[in-house]
DNA sequence: GGTTAATAGTTAAACAGTTGAACAGTTAAA
DNA sequence: TTTAACTGTTCAACTGTTTAACTATTAACC
């Protein structure tokens, strides 16, 4: 049927992709920015979801140098909802953690944003929404892996 | 066959799609930084497409205040790469529009962008991505009108 | 074992991007 | 004509980012 081009293909992509991102995080920000930043939240995010993990992971997950960490932790750090403890076999590494506030805040914010993402969600049926999904792994699959062999 | 809860989709969706936007970023602004920054030429792209435009459409695409507008296009001007023109008819408004400069550089780094994202897309199937951009087409018609609504 | 490498994290300076509030200049409305 | 609304700018303050230099610690090697 239609014969676009990989132009044309890339074009489109680049247009909705910028698109749902700036209106998606202007979203997001308006819902939790009394509490948060949403690096903030992200950043949150990642240590419930793992527990425990050191700057370098984050460096490595979040794409950007380790001082840049320093700073998005510190500020962290500074409001309490975030704990710093030094390895006592490895005295290098530092292993974040969730404070009990810091919890209690991603939950509350995390609460939100499920809310809010949910009610798009809704919209479609289940089977679009999951083939849809599929293929957005298969290209973070390939970006993951581009991005390995680069380094 | 699959029955997530709503939630595991929403968990689904917010992680892929925060990984994606990571890497990708990442790659363009090793693709570019050399020239501009990633909103740098976000920035020139839009100005390019429409031809003419002024800073309080920018600040309604960006999703941003119209003083971080007149930022990235002082920056931009301070370059050379843009044209303030001032409105004869109505003289509170400012046409900017690209310096030949300006549209040589945007060429020169969209077409990098365009090899980039293209080595990319060109691992689908054609259907596949024809289907992806179609709900994403959708997802973005639900944001923008939502946040028309709430305005 | 002692010197050299590599690693983890921090600090500081510099910059891009953002907001909010105050402002100037201009146009529209009353 | 006065008042209200609008467009864009400036300024101070903040978040997030990089680069480079640094500290402290561990690993490797001869």
């Amino acid at each position: 049927m239609c014969d676009k081009s990989i132009k044309d293909l890339v074009d489109h992509y680049i247009h909705v992709s910028f698109s749902v991102n700036k209106i998606a995080e202007g979203m997001i920000k308006e819902e939790i920015s009394s509490d948060l930043t949403n690096d903030q939240h992200y950043t949150l995010r990642y240590i419930n979801k793992v527990g425990t993990c050191t700057s370098s992971e984050l460096a490595e997950v979040f794409d950007v140098k380790k001082s840049a960490i320093t700073a998005i932790i510190t500020r962290l750090w500074e409001k309490g909802l975030i704990l710093r403890t030094r390895d006592e076999n490895d005295r290098r590494l530092v292993h974040l953690s969730l404070t009990e506030e810091g919890d209690e805040l991603f939950r509350k914010t995390e609460e939100r944003i499920q809310a809010l993402v949910g009610s798009f969600i809704e919209k479609f049926d289940q089977d679009e929404i999951v083939q849809f999904l599929k293929t957005y792994d298969k290209l973070n699959e390939i970006l993951t892996d581009r991005k390995s062999r680069v380094e």
